[in-house]
RNA sequence: GGGGGAAUUCCCGAGCGGCCAAAGGGGGCAGACUGUAAAUCUGUUGUCAGUGACUUCGGUGGUUCGAAUCCACCUUCCCCCA
């Protein structure tokens, strides 16, 4: 199957600026195009993750990407869909962030021998010249337009700057500085980025006369239309020290029954005939293709090894209570006990399980902690250095999910 | 620059000077039911100690026996006019 079938099979396609030339581009042609990614933290993220994904299969079919990195950009801030103002980051920041970009990356996209080029926009950002870019790119951007595109309209009912106004025609240099210099063509990104290319495009039509193209893909959204790849703690990470691979595995392995199909689709290399059986799949079979998406897809972020290693942890907890060796841990010292032995309040507190004396106290009281599988039945409970001792530790358990490994 | 309004616990949002740790919703957590799903139902949701104490209602002072509730000033945000 071509790349663009496949995209589009795939439904990773939201908009498209001319979808006959761009199909004929993308199956005739190789060419260059390029996703800009704003360093706004020291990870890629779940949302990134799927523009990378489209990356890697645009670049499995011949096509060079060019990864930019908004060291210029970020500076600004992409007001595009957001309700609040960004927060100001130092340059200092940014660079860092581009650096673990850059890393996480690499892991999917191979930049070698030209395959992949890196670009920070930072290069010709920073050192414009404020009166020459407002009379050779200003010009051609209408503020009357621009104010009346979908992504600012709710910062027009909680406050634009002008600041940020600008940032729509940053990214439209960018695409007009990456086409002069590399002949890029094509601009992808994420539908809430769809105005900012239209800029680049129309920019570049204005300004050299020549076409360019633009398109977006669909953004990671549960079927109740909420931002996927969040949790109460934020974002999922790709990062293994902010998100661990298994609570990466298990963010997957918990998805929802409608939301399955089309991650293995967006977010995995798995051949779509292969999905389509899956897709067949009804009720609690799903719950197997479940696991399927989460080892593949923890398998394209941390390897086939933490993969694996996830994915029997998590069997081994919920299929049947054995330890495993991932799982986060305390040691606890000799003078956290008291007459040899510690007080369950206060291990719950001490292994972070609990926030607080009164949150251990509830949990307790409404039966959602075990040890060693036996249910807390009283807040005077203690655990003792002989029970420690025994197996040299012991299962801590939250909830269904939620295990801690206690050792002395 | 002038005029008006707002700031409450994770979020939204109610809150007569005492009965307010503060309604209600959302979210979170736990229990039941399940498929490590969703939906639903139940409980719970400031901290520490068991009938109590302590810290919270933008900030700082003040009035009062007593303040989230009144006053002054400050800070921030929003709206209208220029």
């Amino acid at each position: 199957m071509k790349v663009f079938e496949e995209l589009k099979a795939r439904g990773l396609i939201a908009q498209m600026t001319n979808e006959e030339k761009i199909r004929e581009l993308l199956e005739e042609d190789k060419i260059l195009f390029y996703i800009g990614f704003d360093p706004t933290a020291d990870s890629l993220h779940v949302g990134h993750f799927v523009q990378v994904m489209v990356m890697a299969h645009m670049q499995r079919a011949g096509h060079v990407p060019i990864a930019l990195f908004g060291g210029g950009t970020g500076m600004i801030g992409d007001p595009s869909g957001k309700t609040d103002m960004r927060q100001m980051m130092t340059r200092e920041t940014i660079e860092h962030n581009i650096s673990c970009f850059k890393k996480q990356m690499s892991a999917l996209i191979d930049f070698s021998d030209g395959k992949a080029i890196m670009v920070n926009n930072g290069d010709w950002l920073l050192n414009l010249n404020y009166v020459e870019f407002l009379r050779e790119i200003g010009v051609h951007f209408s503020v009357n337009r621009m104010l009346s595109f979908e992504c600012y309209k709710q910062r027009l009912e909680r406050g634009l700057s002008f600041f940020e106004l600008n940032y729509m025609l940053m990214q439209s240099y960018d695409f007009l500085y990456l086409y002069r210099k590399f002949g890029c063509v094509l601009e992808l990104g994420g539908d809430d980025q769809w105005s900012n290319i239209i800029g680049g495009v129309e920019l570049i039509r204005r300004t050299e006369q020549k076409e360019a193209y633009g398109m977006t893909f669909t953004l990671l959204t549960t079927s109740e239309g909420k931002k996927m790849g969040k949790t109460e703690k934020g974002a999922v990470w790709l990062d293994p020290e902010k998100t661990s691979p298994y609570e990466f595995y298990q963010y997957w392995r918990n998805i929802e029954d409608a939301d399955v199909i089309k991650c293995l689709k967006i977010l995995t290399f798995l051949p779509l005939e292969q999905i389509a059986e899956y897709e067949r799949c009804e009720g609690s079979e799903l719950n197997h293709v479940k696991e399927i998406l989460a080892y593949e897809v923890t398998k394209l972020i941390h390897g086939e090894a933490a993969a694996e290693q996830a994915r029997e942890a998590a069997r081994a907890l919920f299929g049947g209570g054995a330890n495993t060796g991932n799982m986060p841990t305390t040691q606890l010292s000799e003078d956290q006990l008291t007459d040899g032995s510690i007080a369950i309040l206060d291990l719950l507190l001490h292994t972070k399980m609990a926030p607080s004396k009164g949150e251990a106290r509830r949990l307790i009281d409404q039966g959602g902690i075990a040890v060693d599988d036996q249910k807390v039945e009283s807040i005077a409970f203690a655990l003792s250095r002989e029970a420690l001792a025994e197996k040299g530790y012991v299962i801590l358990r939250k909830g269904k999910k939620v295990y801690h490994k206690v050792t002395l």
